[in-house]
DNA sequence: GCGACAG
DNA sequence: ATCTTGTCGC
Protein backbone atom coordinates (compact mmCIF):
# COMPACT_ATOMS: atom_id res chain seq x y z
CA UNK A 1 0.00 0.00 0.00
CA UNK A 2 1.00 3.62 -0.49
CA UNK A 3 2.02 5.66 2.50
CA UNK A 4 2.45 9.43 2.79
CA UNK A 5 5.62 10.76 4.32
CA UNK A 6 4.46 13.55 6.59
CA UNK A 7 7.81 14.31 8.22
CA UNK A 8 11.29 13.08 9.07
CA UNK A 9 11.72 10.46 11.78
CA UNK A 10 15.21 11.28 13.05
CA UNK A 11 14.09 13.90 15.52
CA UNK A 12 15.31 14.68 19.00
CA UNK A 13 12.85 13.58 21.69
CA UNK A 14 11.98 17.15 22.44
CA UNK A 15 11.16 17.85 18.80
CA UNK A 16 9.15 14.66 18.59
CA UNK A 17 6.99 15.82 21.47
CA UNK A 18 6.26 19.13 19.76
CA UNK A 19 5.42 17.33 16.53
CA UNK A 20 2.98 15.08 18.38
CA UNK A 21 1.20 18.10 19.79
CA UNK A 22 0.74 19.47 16.29
CA UNK A 23 -0.26 16.20 14.67
CA UNK A 24 -2.76 15.53 17.44
CA UNK A 25 -4.96 18.27 15.97
CA UNK A 26 -5.31 16.24 12.76
CA UNK A 27 -6.69 13.16 14.48
CA UNK A 28 -10.34 12.42 13.80
CA UNK A 29 -12.15 10.58 16.58
CA UNK A 30 -15.36 9.82 14.76
CA UNK A 31 -16.23 7.28 12.10
CA UNK A 32 -15.00 8.51 8.77
CA UNK A 33 -14.77 5.62 6.34
CA UNK A 34 -16.82 3.79 3.75
CA UNK A 35 -18.68 0.82 5.15
CA UNK A 36 -18.57 -2.05 5.00
CA UNK A 37 -15.11 -3.00 6.22
CA UNK A 38 -13.89 -5.88 4.08
CA UNK A 39 -10.28 -6.27 5.18
CA UNK A 40 -8.55 -5.69 8.50
CA UNK A 41 -4.82 -5.50 9.11
CA UNK A 42 -3.14 -6.26 12.42
CA UNK A 43 0.36 -4.98 13.15
CA UNK A 44 2.56 -6.48 15.83
CA UNK A 45 5.63 -4.42 16.75
CA UNK A 46 8.58 -5.43 18.80
CA UNK A 47 12.30 -5.18 19.29
CA UNK A 48 15.08 -7.74 19.32
CA UNK A 49 17.56 -6.58 21.96
CA UNK A 50 20.21 -9.06 20.80
CA UNK A 51 20.29 -7.67 17.27
CA UNK A 52 19.38 -4.10 18.14
CA UNK A 53 16.53 -4.24 15.63
CA UNK A 54 12.87 -3.33 15.41
CA UNK A 55 10.45 -5.74 13.78
CA UNK A 56 6.97 -5.37 12.36
CA UNK A 57 4.69 -8.22 11.38
CA UNK A 58 1.53 -7.39 9.50
CA UNK A 59 -1.36 -9.71 8.80
CA UNK A 60 -4.36 -8.88 6.65
CA UNK A 61 -7.61 -10.73 7.21
CA UNK A 62 -10.85 -10.52 5.30
CA UNK A 63 -13.78 -9.39 7.42
CA UNK A 64 -15.81 -10.76 9.05
CA UNK A 65 -14.59 -14.21 7.99
CA UNK A 66 -11.09 -13.53 9.35
CA UNK A 67 -9.30 -15.68 6.79
CA UNK A 68 -5.64 -14.77 6.35
CA UNK A 69 -5.16 -13.15 2.96
CA UNK A 70 -1.70 -11.55 3.18
CA UNK A 71 1.28 -11.05 5.47
CA UNK A 72 4.32 -8.78 5.44
CA UNK A 73 7.34 -8.33 7.66
CA UNK A 74 10.15 -5.83 8.05
CA UNK A 75 13.20 -5.48 10.25
CA UNK A 76 15.22 -2.30 10.75
CA UNK A 77 18.03 -1.21 13.06
CA UNK A 78 16.85 0.63 16.16
CA UNK A 79 17.40 4.35 15.67
CA UNK A 80 15.34 5.95 18.41
CA UNK A 81 15.41 5.27 22.16
CA UNK A 82 12.46 3.90 24.03
CA UNK A 83 10.83 6.85 25.71
CA UNK A 84 7.35 6.37 27.21
CA UNK A 85 5.04 8.45 25.05
CA UNK A 86 7.37 8.48 22.04
CA UNK A 87 7.00 4.87 20.99
CA UNK A 88 5.82 5.79 17.52
CA UNK A 89 9.15 7.39 16.68
CA UNK A 90 10.86 4.12 17.51
CA UNK A 91 8.43 1.65 15.94
CA UNK A 92 6.57 3.40 13.13
CA UNK A 93 9.42 3.46 10.58
CA UNK A 94 9.60 -0.33 10.51
CA UNK A 95 5.81 -0.56 10.41
CA UNK A 96 5.85 1.68 7.35
CA UNK A 97 8.29 -0.59 5.52
CA UNK A 98 6.12 -3.61 6.26
CA UNK A 99 2.88 -1.88 5.27
CA UNK A 100 4.38 -0.69 1.99
CA UNK A 101 4.95 -4.33 1.05
CA UNK A 102 1.22 -5.06 1.15
CA UNK A 103 -0.43 -5.49 -2.23
CA UNK A 104 -3.80 -4.64 -0.73
CA UNK A 105 -4.83 -1.55 1.20
CA UNK A 106 -6.69 -2.68 4.31
CA UNK A 107 -9.90 -0.92 5.36
CA UNK A 108 -8.91 -0.89 9.01
CA UNK A 109 -5.62 -1.23 10.89
CA UNK A 110 -5.32 -2.61 14.41
CA UNK A 111 -2.08 -1.37 15.96
CA UNK A 112 0.03 -2.81 18.76
CA UNK A 113 -0.02 0.15 21.16
CA UNK A 114 -2.14 3.09 22.22
CA UNK A 115 -4.30 5.42 20.17
CA UNK A 116 -5.44 8.58 21.92
CA UNK A 117 -4.96 6.94 25.34
CA UNK A 118 -1.70 8.85 25.41
CA UNK A 119 -0.34 11.84 27.37
CA UNK A 120 -0.69 14.05 24.29
CA UNK A 121 -3.54 12.08 22.72
CA UNK A 122 -1.24 10.87 19.96
CA UNK A 123 -0.18 7.26 20.36
CA UNK A 124 1.28 5.09 17.62
CA UNK A 125 -2.15 4.08 16.31
CA UNK A 126 -2.96 7.74 15.64
CA UNK A 127 0.38 8.20 13.92
CA UNK A 128 -0.09 5.17 11.68
CA UNK A 129 -3.65 6.20 10.92
CA UNK A 130 -2.52 9.66 9.92
CA UNK A 131 0.27 8.59 7.57
CA UNK A 132 -1.74 5.82 5.95
CA UNK A 133 -5.06 7.61 5.80
CA UNK A 134 -6.62 4.32 6.88
CA UNK A 135 -8.89 4.11 9.93
CA UNK A 136 -6.78 2.81 12.81
CA UNK A 137 -7.28 1.48 16.30
CA UNK A 138 -4.90 1.22 19.24
CA UNK A 139 -4.92 -2.21 20.90
CA UNK A 140 -2.43 -2.25 23.77
CA UNK A 141 -1.47 -5.02 26.18
CA UNK A 142 -0.78 -2.63 29.03
CA UNK A 143 -1.57 0.93 30.06
CA UNK A 144 0.41 4.05 29.35
CA UNK A 145 -1.99 6.49 30.98
CA UNK A 146 -5.45 6.35 32.52
CA UNK A 147 -7.31 4.23 35.00
CA UNK A 148 -10.41 2.07 34.91
CA UNK A 149 -12.78 0.53 37.44
CA UNK A 150 -14.12 -2.97 37.86
CA UNK A 151 -14.21 -5.07 34.72
CA UNK A 152 -16.39 -8.14 34.15
CA UNK A 153 -14.62 -11.45 33.66
CA UNK A 154 -16.45 -12.51 30.52
CA UNK A 155 -15.60 -11.89 26.87
CA UNK A 156 -16.99 -8.56 25.73
CA UNK A 157 -16.87 -6.89 29.13
CA UNK A 158 -15.65 -3.29 29.02
CA UNK A 159 -14.81 -0.53 31.46
CA UNK A 160 -14.14 3.07 30.45
CA UNK A 161 -10.52 4.18 30.57
CA UNK A 162 -10.28 7.65 32.07
CA UNK A 163 -7.35 10.04 31.90
CA UNK A 164 -7.53 13.62 33.17
CA UNK A 165 -11.31 13.37 33.36
CA UNK A 166 -11.53 12.33 29.72
CA UNK A 167 -12.72 9.00 28.41
CA UNK A 168 -9.75 8.03 26.24
CA UNK A 169 -10.50 4.35 25.67
CA UNK A 170 -11.81 1.13 27.20
CA UNK A 171 -10.41 -1.92 28.91
CA UNK A 172 -11.84 -4.81 26.89
CA UNK A 173 -11.95 -8.47 27.81
CA UNK A 174 -11.62 -10.38 24.52
CA UNK A 175 -11.79 -13.80 26.18
CA UNK A 176 -13.23 -15.12 29.44
CA UNK A 177 -10.88 -14.89 32.43
CA UNK A 178 -7.87 -13.46 30.64
CA UNK A 179 -6.09 -10.15 30.77
CA UNK A 180 -7.97 -7.39 28.95
CA UNK A 181 -6.61 -5.31 26.11
CA UNK A 182 -6.82 -1.54 26.08
CA UNK A 183 -8.61 -0.11 23.09
CA UNK A 184 -8.41 3.50 22.04
CA UNK A 185 -9.28 5.34 18.87
CA UNK A 186 -6.47 5.83 16.40
CA UNK A 187 -7.81 7.89 13.50
CA UNK A 188 -11.06 8.16 11.54
CA UNK A 189 -12.93 5.92 13.94
CA UNK A 190 -14.92 6.25 17.14
CA UNK A 191 -14.20 4.35 20.32
CA UNK A 192 -17.51 2.52 20.12
CA UNK A 193 -16.94 1.34 16.58
CA UNK A 194 -13.33 0.47 17.29
CA UNK A 195 -14.28 -1.63 20.30
CA UNK A 196 -16.76 -3.59 18.21
CA UNK A 197 -14.20 -4.42 15.54
CA UNK A 198 -11.55 -5.41 18.05
CA UNK A 199 -13.96 -7.79 19.70
CA UNK A 200 -14.98 -9.29 16.37
CA UNK A 201 -11.36 -9.73 15.29
CA UNK A 202 -10.22 -11.02 18.66
CA UNK A 203 -10.52 -14.71 17.76
CA UNK A 204 -7.71 -14.18 15.25
CA UNK A 205 -6.10 -11.01 16.53
CA UNK A 206 -5.56 -11.63 20.21
CA UNK A 207 -2.54 -9.73 21.41
CA UNK A 208 -2.17 -10.93 25.03
CA UNK A 209 -2.45 -14.60 24.14
CA UNK A 210 -0.38 -14.25 20.99
CA UNK A 211 2.39 -12.54 22.90
CA UNK A 212 2.41 -15.09 25.69
CA UNK A 213 2.51 -17.94 23.23
CA UNK A 214 5.42 -16.35 21.39
CA UNK A 215 7.25 -15.84 24.69
CA UNK A 216 6.67 -19.42 25.76
CA UNK A 217 7.89 -20.79 22.45
CA UNK A 218 10.99 -18.62 22.59
CA UNK A 219 11.97 -19.64 26.12
CA UNK A 220 11.05 -23.27 25.44
CA UNK A 221 13.29 -23.31 22.41
CA UNK A 222 16.28 -22.15 24.43
CA UNK A 223 16.00 -25.22 26.69
C1' DG B 1 9.91 16.36 44.68
C1' DC B 2 8.22 11.40 43.76
C1' DG B 3 6.31 7.90 41.10
C1' DA B 4 4.63 6.09 36.67
C1' DC B 5 5.89 4.74 32.25
C1' DA B 6 2.61 1.58 25.12
C1' DG B 7 6.84 -1.74 23.17
C1' DA C 1 10.91 -5.54 25.05
C1' DT C 2 13.04 -9.49 28.40
C1' DC C 3 13.83 -12.42 32.72
C1' DT C 4 11.60 -15.86 35.85
C1' DT C 5 8.64 -20.42 39.74
C1' DG C 6 5.00 -22.34 40.76
C1' DT C 7 0.19 -22.93 39.76
C1' DC C 8 -4.24 -23.46 37.27
C1' DG C 9 -7.10 -25.15 33.65
C1' DC C 10 -8.22 -27.64 29.42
Amino acid sequence: MKITKLHEWNLAPREAIELQKQLAYEVVTRDEFDAPIKTVAGIDLGIDVKNDTCRAVVVVLNFPQLDLIETAEAILPIQFPYVPGLLSFRETPVAVVALEKLTVTPDLILCDGQGIAHPRRFGIACHIGLITGVPSVGVAKSLLVGKYGSLGLTRGSTAPLIHQNERVGVALRTKDNTQPVYVSAGHKISLETATGYVLQCAPKYRLPETTRLADKMASYRKK
